[in-house]
DNA sequence: TATGCGATATTCT
DNA sequence: GAATATCGCATAG
């Protein structure tokens, strides 16, 4: 398969508001250089959990899980959740501030072969619809915790290799607290989105 | 399509 | 001891 010319994202062209990124942040790509393969998606689906939020990792101040979550914007913070799956986020405020977004679901481009070995199944729709099946066709670990998602060689941001369609929002998925905020993004139509097919005819 | 459940580890109460 | 930003499988409608 062709290679996928891809720009990197640099941190100015981030937007600063944590729900500005995560609607940015729809059609852009993923990117995680392996050794042996590259490995892209485009992302279909953010969640975004701000400042104050009681339902963000953040909301009670720093510990050694959530730290990431208070670097600059821009910063990757992986966490591992339910005893089996990890998380990417994307910190999304200054340096201090602890708010971030996170990443649900992509739509496979790259590196597909190598997506369908770790995830185990050949089935496109199901490599990386949701987050948790996200980190797992990307390979991303704790290792990753931290990185600067601007600057790392290994895991980055890119521009679009297509435009995002028409976004549209919902509640977030899977929360008790702060569940009725309206601050989950996804590109309409998409199937690689994540979630009950009720969620996807809300407003825009 | 929807609902329910177990697995499993870390964090919080 | 309970809750959790999940997944995959089972069962019911």
């Amino acid at each position: 398969m062709a290679t996928v010319r891809v720009p990197r994202l640099r941190r100015p062209e981030l937007p600063v508001d944590t729900v500005d990124l995560a609607r940015y942040l729809i059609g852009k790509t993923l990117v995680h250089d392996l050794p042996g393969a590259r490995l892209a998606g485009r992302i279909v689906e953010t969640e975004a959990y701000v400042v104050g939020d009681a339902a963000g990792h953040a909301f009670r101040g720093p510990t050694s899980r959530n730290r990431s979550l208070f670097l600059k914007r821009g910063s990757a913070y992986v966490y591992f959740i339910y005893g089996s799956a990890y998380c990417l986020n994307v910190a999304s405020e200054s340096a201090g501030v602890g708010a971030g977004v996170l990443l649900r679901a992509l739509e496979p481009l790259e590196g597909i072969a190598e997506m369908e070995r770790l995830r185990g199944t050949k089935e496109l729709r199901d490599l990386a619809r949701g987050p948790g099946r996200l980190a797992q066709a990307m390979n991303i670990d704790l290792r990753l915790d931290g990185v600067d998602l601007c600057t790392d060689r290994r895991l980055w941001l890119g521009g679009g290799v297509r435009p995002a369609g028409r976004i549209g929002k919902s509640v977030r998925i899977g929360l008790t607290k702060e569940a009725h905020r309206l601050l989950r993004f996804y590109e309409r139509g998409s199937p690689f989105v994540s979630g009950p097919k009720r969620l996807i005819s809300g407003p825009t």
